[in-house]
DNA sequence: CAGGTCGGGTTACTATATAACATCTGTGAC
DNA sequence: GTCACAGATGTTATATAGTAACCCGACCTG
């Protein structure tokens, strides 16, 4: 952890007030899906997206007990999964953390659901993580995997690197 | 953990006998690079060489334990640490779990040493897990990454699947 | 009013990983 | 020799991540 931490009203990877917008996009998503965006769900996506980092299940915690204080590990873990099984969110792997997918509020992608291709790239000096979408990966990723006789599900690519702006200063 | 999963004497990714093989390997290659293949991380290395599917490392430690009455967390752990800065073990990130790189007994590849390209197919069904270096994704993943601004560092390339026996069966 | 589903509270626990300090051993300086 | 140092391991305690199990209230349905 580097970089501009602001409280809770950090600039995020996408959108000063994106926020709002996006946590619209996902109710309007859950509806759609028949399923509910309840307010400690929200509360937890609304608390992923303010990051503009990927944060762990107990700086969440951390974070939602200011709103919630019963809240426990069970909490914020089964709020997650549910993110995770609506596609609001993903995880990263690498760092045991939770980051809003930028896909999520694009409305040609509404028709995908969870589970679309997406890579990380992670910042090993500040921290910032960029999720991209980028076909030619995911086809080579395709093709080795068929090569190799597996049917594929989903794929966890990350990359650990340096950001222009940690390369350039 | 779901398919055959023998004690100690299970059938490894590559050859049969090819454990034997891999530890020569990896001591003439710690020589070369001026470390020590110490009997503790020989041993480690020999457990994780041994399975055909990724172990975690408290799986090894109470492996470990029955050479090694004293052994704790730290002793596997740096253990891992070792091999995994030699380039003789891989993290799995999406199991917590150590595999050996099937790349480290190869004579053409010795000159690497650690962080080679490389990405996992791992079947969900009876936990094959299989090592590719497939230079088509790493050259993707290369691109993208550069077109974002980033400078590569290593990248995690996990993918969950279905296993061609499993597919079939 | 049952009886079912779903979201969430609460407690306790398991699993994964590391910090910090102690001990031992070999090596080179003096 | 012995002092100082570095590397490897032992030892104890703790930090971080994730789950199981049980309960309860809200809601719907027959
Ligand atoms: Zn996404
Ligand atoms: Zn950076
Ligand atoms: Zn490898
Ligand atoms: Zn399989």
């Amino acid at each position: 952890m580097a970089a501009g931490q602001g409280g809770a009203e950090g600039m995020p990877h996408g959108a000063p007030g994106g926020v709002e917008q996006a946590l619209h996009a996902a109710e309007a998503r859950c509806l759609r899906a028949g399923v509910q965006l309840t307010p400690l769900r929200r509360q937890v996506l609304e608390l992923v997206l303010e990051a503009e980092q990927p944060l762990g299940a107990y700086a969440l915690l951390d974070r939602l007990k200011a709103q919630r204080p019963g809240a426990a590990p069970p909490t914020v873990y089964r709020a997650l999964d549910f993110l995770l099984e609506q596609g609001l969110i993903h995880k990263v792997e690498r760092l045991n953390a939770f980051i809003g997918c930028v896909e999520a509020g694009h409305a040609h992608h509404e028709g995908h659901g969870h589970d679309h291709a997406h890579q990380f790239l992670i910042c090993r000096q500040c921290g910032l993580t960029v999720e991209l979408s980028d076909h030619a990966v995911a086809h080579a990723l395709d093709d080795a995997a068929r090569r190799a006789g597996f049917r594929i599900g989903n794929a966890t690519v990350e990359v650990e690197g340096l950001c222009a702006g940690c390369a350039a200063g």
